[in-house]
DNA sequence: AACGCGCCCAACCGCAAGCTC
DNA sequence: CGAGCTTGCGGTTGGGCGCGT
């Protein structure tokens, strides 16, 4: 169908005009008929020059509704059902990674947020960008309004990064103890590492450990710290007073936190730079080189620690109900929080409007 | 049973970059 | 070098569905 250039090559089913061919144009859901059309040519003549195989395969269709049908939901690999938590897990940590592009304009403050979910859906074989996009949209963006705060705001990143990420760490390490572990499929937890290897049918492993080979960076030009993507900036971090105090291989705990988180202290202090960045190890970048990390090797350190130290060191929390919907509705995955860490942390953030 | 509401997700749209001639 | 086309990406939309009243 192709020149050998690879220039699209009108087929003999396309003698309308482009002004016809849009009048017939199908939109909306697909049909079982145009799916199996699709999957049939695709078999047969491969993918690409979308628009030249939708008029060859007879798809009154776009060449750009083709593409999106058989990457989003024909093709053989992808992967159906519910993201589970390992997954999760690592959406949370790549859009942190990769996510946000801040691109300062000089001597403005003008900046653009560009989302990298191709990216993101990459390390997670069988996922597609759109499916890590709804979930974004859909879950994460949920709990930021449930919060009443911006899920680009610090205190969302901050709330994400240690409290649900290590709840989700916690409930994956907990559903393997559960499920008995074996030697394909284990669990391991030490005062540095964190092992875990999911279940999932891609055998993908996931693992999130402490290496004191991989190092830091710190880019004190920039006065960021750069987490090795190459246009990655992280918001500075500030959770529950403690301040510059974390060791690099050591835990985010009530010992070395100079402030346990109390309601009228958390969030309250500012640091120019906070190294709870430190909680988590990752490589030194090399270069501009955004694929230098390892996709699998989320670096984690035993600063994943339960949320509970936030929560339980001996405050008095009040009990409420205002989002028990939360806590209680939702899927298994969502149900992440209970009604004192959403309390606490509404009153952290209008603590810091 | 009917209605309203919110959530989820497949599909669409606009834009930009890349490629080819 | 520029035009035309293709591809890829991120944001948005709208219909289906479930749940509560």
């Amino acid at each position: 169908m192709d020149d050998v250039k690879g220039r699209a090559v009108t087929c003999n089913s396309s003698v309308q005009s482009d002004e016809e061919m849009d009048l017939d144009l199908r939109r909306g859901p697909w049909t079982v008929e145009e799916d199996l059309t699709l999957i049939n040519y695709v078999a047969h003549h491969g993918e690409g020059r979308w628009n030249s195989l939708a008029r060859c395969a007879g798809l009154n269709r776009t060449g750009k509704s083709c593409r999106l049908r058989w990457l989003n939901y024909l093709r053989p690999d992808v992967r159906r059902g519910n993201i589970t938590l390992e997954e999760q897990l690592l959406i949370l940590e790549l859009h942190s990674r990769w996510g946000n592009r801040y691109i300062d304009i000089m001597e403005t403050n003008f900046f653009l947020i560009n989302y990298r979910w191709s990216k993101i859906a990459q390390q997670l074989p069988g996922r597609t960008d759109n499916e890590i996009k709804n979930y974004w949209r859909t879950r994460v963006q949920k709990h930021a309004k449930q919060l009443k705060c911006d899920v680009n705001s610090k205190q969302f990143k901050d709330t994400m990064r240690y409290l649900w990420m290590p709840r989700l760490v916690e409930r994956i390490q907990a559903a393997a103890t559960a499920n008995g572990v074996s030697s394909s499929s284990s669990t391991t937890t030490t005062a540095a590492t964190a092992t875990i290897s999911t279940t999932n049918t891609n055998s993908d492993t996931y693992h999130y450990y402490n290496d004191n080979n991989y190092n830091h960076n710190y880019n004190q030009n920039q006065n960021n710290f750069d987490i090795g993507s190459g246009d990655v900036v992280l918001p500075h971090a500030n959770i529950g007073g403690c301040l510059g105090s974390v060791p690099v291989n050591g835990s985010f705990t009530s010992e070395n936190c100079s402030t346990v988180a109390s309601s009228d202290s958390v969030g309250t202090q500012v640091s120019p730079v906070s190294d709870l960045t430190d909680c988590y190890n990752y490589p030194v970048k090399q270069g501009n080189n955004q694929d230098y990390f390892p996709a699998n090797q989320l670096c984690y350190g035993e600063s994943l620690i339960s949320p509970n130290v936030y929560f339980n060191q001996g405050l008095d929390f009040q009990a409420t109900e205002q989002n028990n919907r939360w806590m209680d509705g939702g899927d298994l995955s969502d149900n992440l929080w209970n009604a004192e860490d959403i309390w606490f942390l509404q009153q952290q953030f209008n603590n810091n409007v």
